[in-house]
DNA sequence: AGTAGATCTGAACAGCGTTCACCGTACACC
DNA sequence: GGTGTACGGTGAACGCTGTTCAGATCTACT
């Protein structure tokens, strides 16, 4: 925060009584905003305690943010700025995908507790807009059909933000146990379910190594992997309808 | 309840001096905040709404219950109570899965924004494990690798909680408007999608009636298909692995 | 220079989760 | 049958929350 720093003197001659009240703003109400967010997590994100941030009376900022949820929305907006979406790629159209993906889930782990703050968020506010653009595009050039093309963006970020919504609960869950280390609790939880009685639950016990991965990371890669595998399907079925009029032999049919 | 009734005479007689006062539980608490949570909302769930329900001080609910954190854990607890998840068939896996994800949506549904108290639950919790395990045991016997069943189930319930906790959200921001019916803001939305100027948004523009589904459902529907399609790829993938040592064609790489 | 308008302050309101000293009743025991 | 103990409910209180509002203060334009 350059306002922080003391005025030069030189500068203080010049423009006399230089303000050294720097005016308050949306811009800087979310800056102090994501300062509190990250230091204390969302619980604790109050609009006193932003208002403390800045050295600043908690009605001083209605004037400029009507209420806390436009605060939080601001906060959302702020999440999606400066992404660029790269042009269609029909031969990689999974990976843009994943990397897509990877890119939200990226962003959200930015701030602590973003998630929580993401998901009540309208998802389609003009802002974020122009990425939904992009990815349906994406879509629709790898050959999806038209209905899967507008949903499957809706879905993509939905899972995006569940998973890191639940990364989220998952943190400040354990955060104040005193040695809290992922692979610690990831060690536990699998041997929490080894210890299943194997009579009721022979699947979650037999699968213990699998049921917590090691990585937060892979969990969210397989659970993605999997919707590009199904939105593939997709793309074979529409492919070979258009060439031959059949379909592909294992599609599933939608009920 | 039966307690509201009139106590009759003659039980009065004979065993004088009757309780009147039905005592507290934790049974009963969650029943009153179930009904405090359906008439005013998740927000409006406060514990002394729930004492008021119950005719009782908000301090006499600590005795029972913890702190509010335990009530909604009891309450997303009852959720799954009497949940029984059929016997696989791999025949039918798809159709049971798909069975599966549309219980928990309904679940969901039968109380009021209780997707936000899900989301926030403990997934691994005793009493949710026996569903668990019969997702598992669906998903192995349908040919799933181990690797992938295991995480399949987590990936499932997260997409239920997510889209639950959407329709939430949206539910909330539409009740209070005079006139609110789904069709109504369905039909607004992709109102404002085709209004979007097509040389920034073309293909939001031109997709903008599948952008919006006329009724939650499709959305929830089309969005497990390709879930179950993408899983489908894995089981053919370990089929035909497993008889020629091949891969099935275009099944794609995970990063 | 003086005034109009924007901006910030401090106090207040209603509600929240949680705690605690107190009180009444019911049951167990002698 | 009387007495004591322990439990369950009460009401007040604490510290926190989002939001409002009358008044003070400071900015900028005429």
């Amino acid at each position: 925060m350059s306002e922080e720093l003391p005025t030069p003197p030189w500068d203080r001659s010049r423009r006399r009584a230089a303000p050294v009240r720097v005016p308050l703003t949306p811009e800087r109400i979310v800056d102090a905003a994501y300062v509190v967010l990250d230091r204390e997590g969302y619980d604790k994100l109050s609009m006193r305690q932003v208002a403390t941030e800045l050295g600043v009376a908690v009605s001083a900022l209605y004037t400029h943010v009507s209420s806390k949820d436009e605060l939080l929305e601001l906060m959302y907006l702020r999440l999606f700025r400066g992404w660029e979406v790269p042009d269609p790629d029909p031969e990689r159209w999974r990976e843009q995908v994943a990397e897509f993906a990877r890119e939200g889930l990226d962003r959200l782990r930015r701030h602590r507790d973003m998630a929580r703050i993401s998901m009540v968020g309208v998802p389609f506010s003009p802002e974020v807009l122009p990425q939904m653009e992009r990815l349906v595009t994406i879509f629709r050039s790898a050959g999806l059909p038209d209905p899967v093309a507008a949903r499957a963006g809706d879905l993509l970020s939905t899972l995006v933000d569940a998973f890191a919504f639940e990364e989220s609960i998952w943190q400040d869950r354990y955060r104040d146990s005193p040695d809290f280390s992922w692979t610690k609790v990831s060690e536990s939880f699998q041997q929490y379910f080894k210890d299943l009685p194997p009579d009721r639950f022979p699947n979650l016990s037999a699968l213990a190594p699998h049921m917590i991965s090691d990585s937060q990371d892979d969990r969210f890669d397989l659970a993605v992997e999997i919707v590009i595998r199904g939105l593939a399907s997709f793309v074979e079925e529409a492919a070979t309808a258009g060439e031959s009029g059949g379909r592909s032999a294992p599609a599933g049919e939608p009920r």
